[in-house]
DNA sequence: GGTTCTCTGCCGC
DNA sequence: GCGGCAGAGAACC
């Protein structure tokens, strides 16, 4: 399925004003609104609108605030205080900010500074029929769940994707998380009502929340997935974001396929995908 | 809780 | 393609 671009010249032009306003929202102190936006590109508020969501994926709003939190990282990892970097970052009330912190950062502003250092993650690893699985979680909730043959390749790659993370072997409690999580995964009609600690960009949590509303026994392809977030074009995009996954079977990027119905990759082997598959058939 | 801003479906040019 | 309205929803204060 392609989309049709009747006039190139114009879509190029759409694109080097969307462009444009991006830096915009970058280098501006405050962040400015949908009409400051819309006027800088030349257009009606409606209309820049649609075409800054249909280059990007992201509504004007939802770009400026995903990179205002991305601006607050980086200064709490530079400033001096907190309340520096979240004044720097363009938020106009800190207590508004605290608020909101755990969603932004996924904890408090102050053990971010910490360099995220000190957040402790937990983890175990226990067996299951598809393998190995390492189980990991925040407080905040499930961070990462892992399948593999080996068991030191899952510890890994949980160290390389928290890397500032305190990553602490389980206890005692923590196994009977890991059980819980096994028997989803062996059933995932049940469904897991876990908290999840979900890390990625505005654009990826869309996906992955597409993603979570795909029933057990059903699959959807990348462009079904696309059209239901209204960015039928970031089919690609939409491809990246089920492979940056971590969380396997609870959001469930085994159940997207390729157009034609065929399995496409999967980050823990084409072969688990299928037996996820087929078990999720067969339950219904 | 009221107000303001954002977002989208629909229509007209 | 573009602008605009209406109305729902979210953010803000």
């Amino acid at each position: 399925m392609k989309a049709s671009v009747k006039n190139p010249a114009l879509a190029e032009k759409h694109v080097a004003r969307v462009v444009e306003v991006c830096r915009l929202i970058e280098s501006a102190e405050e962040m400015p609104n949908l009409k400051q936006l819309a006027v800088h590109a030349g257009l009606s508020v409606y209309h820049f609108h649609r075409v800054f969501k249909r280059v990007t994926g992201l509504t004007p709003k939802s770009y400026a605030v995903a990179h205002r939190a991305k601006r607050v990282r980086d200064q709490l990892e530079r400033s001096g205080t907190v309340t520096e970097a979240i004044y720097d970052a363009g938020y106009n009330s800190n207590s508004r900010f605290y608020e909101k912190s755990k969603q932004i950062l996924g904890m408090t502003p102050s053990s971010y500074r910490a360099g995220g250092a000190n957040t402790e993650i937990r983890f175990a690893i226990g067996e299951c029929s598809l393998g190995s699985i390492l189980v990991a979680a925040s407080g905040k909730g499930v961070c990462a769940i892992l399948l593999g043959d080996d068991p030191d390749a899952l510890a890994h790659d949980l160290q390389d994707r928290f890397p500032k993370s305190n990553l602490i072997g389980g206890d005692v409690e923590f196994e009977q998380l890991v059980a819980k999580v096994v028997g989803f995964v062996e059933a995932p009609a049940i469904g897991l009502d876990l908290p999840l600690d979900l890390r990625g960009t505005a654009f990826q949590q869309r996906v992955w929340q597409a993603l979570r509303e795909i029933p057990a026994g059903s699959t959807a392809s990348y462009t079904e997935i696309a059209n239901r977030i209204g960015s039928p074009k970031a089919v690609r995009a939409v491809a990246r974001a089920c492979a940056a996954n971590v969380l396997a079977v609870a959001i469930p990027c085994h159940r997207v396929v390729r157009n034609d119905g065929e399995l496409s990759g999967y980050r823990w082997g084409v072969e688990r995908k299928r037996a996820l598959l087929k078990r999720e058939a067969g339950a219904r």
